[in-house]
DNA sequence: CTTTTGACAGCGT
DNA sequence: CACGCTGCCAAAA
């Protein structure tokens, strides 16, 4: 191989999808949101980075700032809203009251994911200096 | 190098 | 409340 990948390097969509995973059953975040906790990158880029969410990942619990969702993935995600009673079927999700709100513990682990970004692999690209 | 493209956000109509 | 337009930001073409 040509590069070896370091464990304590984190590219920033998996960044998101290990953020992602840690939403707790019943609770939400928007694009923007994960963006904000990471300390990177801005909505556009979270969405974009869901979009490669690896199977097991809880994508329904990351939506819009308004409590919408993209419409393709409306008719997979109302399913699993109402099983974890964050909406009713045909309603849109309350950011307000069912914004995850991570404690210390959670803070520890997102800490980590931010120093793993902020190191990403610097290898081979210190000549365009 | 310029243009297009997104699982977005915010504001106006 | 539903749409539409503009702003953002980085990656891919």
């Amino acid at each position: 191989m040509t590069r070896a990948p370091r464990d304590d390097s984190l590219a920033y969509p998996d960044a998101v999808h290990e953020l992602a995973r840690l939403v707790p059953r019943g609770a939400v975040l928007s694009y923007g949101d994960v963006a904000e906790l990471l300390g990177a990158g801005s909505a556009r880029q979270s969405g974009k980075a869901m979009g490669s969410a690896p199977l097991g990942t809880p994508w329904w619990r990351i939506l819009r700032a308004d409590g919408t969702i993209t419409g393709a993935l409306l008719a997979e995600a109302s399913p699993h809203w109402a099983a974890e009673g964050l909406a009713a079927p045909g309603r849109r999700i309350d950011m307000n009251s069912k914004r995850w709100k991570p404690g210390p513990e959670q803070w520890e682990h997102i800490d980590k994911l931010r120093a793993a970004l902020g190191n990403p692999k610097m290898s081979e690209a210190d000549d365009q200096l």
